[in-house]
DNA sequence: CGGATCACG
DNA sequence: ACGTACGTGATCCGA
């Protein structure tokens, strides 16, 4: 050993993982590694070491773990730490990665069968202040047993709070906080117990007490020694009736630092990683970006961002045809934004450009990236944009929907280069702003860069995974079809908003004084915590479910008291009248643009399903299921001298099932074209003719027809149907037994699932399931449920983008002027002029039909109106 | 910015 | 034994 004195850090790696793990326990879903494992402790206990190996720059370090459950401490004492809450599955299944971690950083770990994580810490304290060594010790850990061991070279660290807070103790601020000595602290243990660790010092001991003993009498030894001077008390009962508990208690408190441990100092020398290709290889499992970045750059490695060569262009730009395009707006909603700037060119050379006059007569190439945002953002320069041959933002969705599918995303998966995120260079909230034309420019001539040269591995994956067509079939058209819907918008009457809206601001008014009335004083209705107190505490009505953070206050639970309290009842039809009012008359007013119409977005590349979302506003979910809310539809009207015309596939899962599971009672139900939840109830409840099925008997069958969907369970369908667990087993075990098909399809799908690690639509959309082999039940059984509902959900989305794209086709091959508006997961609104109608409507209903062929026909159902609220 | 609630298919 | 129905978006509250 040198003079120089060496640094030693030792970490109780079972305390430390423990407490990562709860530090970063609310994020609990964002850290996932692509194989689905949770990885917020280990990524936790990493930041706790980089905090530590900063900050003490250790020259010496080992990790301990504790070996099991078994030690020399529960030979003496059974329960020791018995009747510990049993440790999460989410966190058990990290260990075995924090170790793997350790080994790839080159930071040893250790743990010895009988002792605990403490005792080798102990012992190799000890070994550091042995004559002839010249060490000063650090230990960290996140409970305070180990505070024993601090003395003129060792401080002990605990983890306070988050991974980087710790609470330093040394002899001095031991004196300080508590006026202990490290050896009276064993003491204080062995006077006042552990709850954790389960075993008991003294009756009615606490840590005031303790302390309060320890400063008159100096130790255990010295409180007994002068039992007899104590003044008669329960106290003086407790402490000489429990004299043997209490030294028990201290020597289970005190660490062992003559463990027969196999490892010495000269073992734990640290000198960083042996292999950076390791290291950097399990980050890449973890999905550890950001640690990854920090150690190539601490490295001299960093992924360099990418320079790109551009030239700027005022006039007649020179385009080819294979080149990219690329249009740059701060706000995500196109129809508003601005153009900031755009580029294309190719992965040779780059050109960029803010001049809208270059657009006006650009020839523009058939590769781009959102497709739909170009072409509604040139409609309003009067630039209609012809379809587009390839879309990367597309292509990346159909290959994966585990990330989102910026092209900062794309430059990672298919290393094309480093790429700074949008928010790098914008700024964000109200920081956002338009930077230099220098930074901007540079920054689109990186992203065109990035376009093409990925553009070779996007289509190679397309193709291994046979889902080129996909692109060019089904996205890329569908992409010019949304951007029509989307320019054309559906016109919304402000005034019927506003009449509706004046009328529920009078029903408020009035709900809300008597409700304050009916709970004897004022709160805030719309926040379900104070509603909570009001309801479960102050009126003490039975309370039922709970939140995480309290009451539960949701219809179910507000439902099932309606009837007995009117406050309940009251509540209720405010909630049902607010949320009219403040999403749809408030939310929906401001969104009518000047043309008088509500252009909404749809998004393409969201869903994991393939399904499309809508936002801003979302036109999806329009209240229909009851007339309070329908009445919005009054105020989406068609253009003058048209009509409004829905047209919506009837049990369009429900008919995908049976095709895809080939189950021949199912699909020679919908070939009868009988009411199929009739038809299930009589299979299922043995029912010889179709009117003897009970409303009831139908309503059964039909929960358990979206419970096949949904990938059923008894729970669900028990919560659902308000039955028992029991008696809901009973009804899907009869409904697989009739209908046999269904059950191996869902056995099969879930098979393959597992195989494969993804399940796939009948035209190969994917969706990824990296849960599906997770160890914890719950999270796997939630990866098999979407295995089995997302082809079912995902074709017949398929289904209906490609109706619509051939709709649109018929439509454009006619003279007739009705358009697509809206779409609605299995319904298509369409404007039709009056004169158009009977020949528009038959032509959508066949072309909805015949979209694509199954092994039993697909049904469209048709409704008419003057408003979207006759037309349903 | 996450949770609770509720609107749709 | 575990703890749930599948897929979305908007609004409000409260740390």
């Amino acid at each position: 050993m040198t003079n120089e004195k060496n640094k030693l850090l030792l970490i109780d790696g079972s305390s430390v993982a423990f407490r990562a793990f709860f530090a970063l326990y609310n994020q609990l879903d964002r850290f996932k590694a692509p194989n689905g494992l949770h990885t917020n402790a280990i990524y936790g206990f990493h930041l706790m070491l980089n905090n530590l190996m900063e900050r003490i720059q250790p020259s010496h370090v080992l990790v301990a773990f504790d070996a099991g459950k078994t030690t020399f401490r529960t030979e003496m004492y059974a329960d020791y730490k018995g009747g510990r809450a049993k440790t999460p599955d989410e966190f058990r299944e990290q260990m075995p990665f924090i170790k793997e971690m350790l080994e790839k950083l080159g930071i040893q770990h250790y743990e010895l069968v009988n002792y605990e994580a403490d005792d080798i810490i102990g012992t190799l304290d000890k070994m550091a202040e042995a004559p002839g060594t010249n060490f000063d010790v650090t230990i960290v850990t996140g409970d305070k047993d180990m505070i024993q061991l601090t003395d003129s070279n060792t401080t002990v660290e605990i983890s306070k709070k988050g991974v980087a807070e710790f609470e330093a103790w040394t002899p001095a601020y031991l004196m300080e906080q508590m006026q202990l000595t490290p050896e009276q602290f064993i003491d204080l243990k062995a006077l006042m117990g552990d709850n954790s660790d389960n075993y008991p010092g003294i009756t009615k001991v606490g840590e005031k007490t303790a302390l309060k003993l320890l400063h008159e009498w100096g130790s255990i030894d010295g409180l007994y020694e002068n039992v007899d001077k104590l003044k008669a008390s329960k106290m003086k009962e407790n402490i000489i009736a429990d004299k043997e508990q209490a030294y028990l208690a201290r020597t289970l408190a005190t660490i062992n630092t003559a463990s027969p441990i196999e490892i010495g100092l000269d073992d734990i020398s640290y000198d960083g990683p042996d292999s950076n290709e390791a290291l950097v290889k399990f980050y890449d499992e973890m999905g550890f970006r950001q640690l990854k970045e920090q150690f190539l750059s601490n490295n001299g490695e960093a992924i360099k961002e990418l320079e790109v060569d551009y030239q700027v262009i005022d006039s007649e730009p020179q385009v080819k045809p294979d080149d990219f395009f690329y249009i740059e707006t701060l706000e995500d909603n196109y129809h508003k934004a601005d153009i900031l700037a755009f580029a294309w060119g190719n992965d040779k050379e780059v050109f960029v450009s803010k001049n809208l006059e270059v657009l006006k007569a650009f020839p523009f190439p058939e590769n781009t990236y959102d497709f739909k945002k170009n072409k509604v953002l040139l409609s309003r320069e009067g630039i209609e944009l012809a379809p587009a041959q390839f879309d990367s933002m597309l292509a990346k969705y159909l290959l994966s929907t585990t990330e989102d599918n910026k092209i900062s995303t794309i430059a990672e998966l298919y290393n094309v280069g480093k790429l700074a995120k949008d928010e790098e260079v914008y700024g964000k909230g109200a920081k956002q702003a338009v930077p230099s034309d220098e930074i901007l420019f540079q920054h689109i001539a990186r992203k065109l860069h990035v376009l093409a040269a990925s553009k070779p591995a996007l289509i190679k994956s397309l193709e291994e995974n046979d889902q080129y067509h996909l692109l060019t079939d089904i996205e890329l058209p569908l992409a010019d079809v949304l951007a029509k819907m989307e320019i054309a918008g559906i016109a919304v009457k402000a005034d019927t908003l506003k009449a509706i809206g004046e009328e529920n601001e009078a029903r408020l008014s009035k709900l809300t004084r008597e409700i304050y009335d009916l709970a004897g004083e004022e709160f805030n209705l719309n926040s379900p915590k104070q509603l909570g107190v009001i309801l479960f505490e102050k009126l003490e009505l039975p309370a039922g479910k709970k939140t995480k953070t309290g009451y539960s206050t949701a219809v179910d639970v507000l439902e099932g008291l309606a009837g007995q309290y009117e406050i309940v009842a009251k509540i209720l039809e405010y909630r049902q009248i607010a949320k009219i009012q403040s999403t749809y008359v408030q939310g929906l007013m401001p969104q009518i643009m000047a043309d008088g119409k509500i252009h909404t977005r749809y998004v393409q590349d969201l869903t994991q399903t393939g399904r499309l979302s809508s936002v801003d506003p979302n036109l999806q979910n329009i209240p229909v299921r009851l007339e309070e809310g329908r009445k919005i539809r009054q105020a989406f009207v068609p253009s003058p001298g048209s009509v409004l015309l829905s047209s919506d596939y009837s049990q369009i899962e429900l008919r995908v099932l049976a095709h895809i599971s080939q189950d021949e009672h199912l699909i020679e139900a919908f070939r009868h074209g009988a009411d199929i939840h009739t038809s299930t109830a009589m299979r299922v409840f043995d029912i010889a003719n179709a009117e003897d099925v009970t409303a009831n008997d139908r309503r059964n069958a039909k929960a358990v027809n979206f419970g096949v969907v949904y990938g059923i369970s008894d729970f669900g369908l028990a919560n659902n149907l308000g039955i028992s667990r029991k008696a809901a087993k009973e009804y899907i075990e009869t409904y697989f037994e009739r209908y046999p098909g269904i059950k191996a399809y869902m056995e099969n799908i879930v098979r393959e699932a597992h195989d494969k690690g993804y399940v796939e639509t009948m035209s190969h959309r994917r969706r990824k399931l990296p849960d599906i082999n997770a160890r914890n039940f719950s999270v796997r059984s939630f990866a098999e449920r979407t295995a089995i509902n997302s082809p079912i959900q995902g074709s017949a989305a398929d289904i209906l983008k490609i109706a619509m794209i051939n709709l649109d086709k018929a439509l454009s091959n006619s003279d007739l002027k009705a358009k697509m508006l809206l779409q609605v997961h299995d319904e298509i609104i369409l404007d039709v002029p009056k004169e158009e109608l009977d020949e528009v409507k038959s032509l959508v209903k066949s072309t909805m039909e015949e979209a694509m062929k199954l092994d039993l026909p697909l049904k469209v159902d048709e409704n008419t109106g003057l408003t979207w609220y006759e037309a349903k």
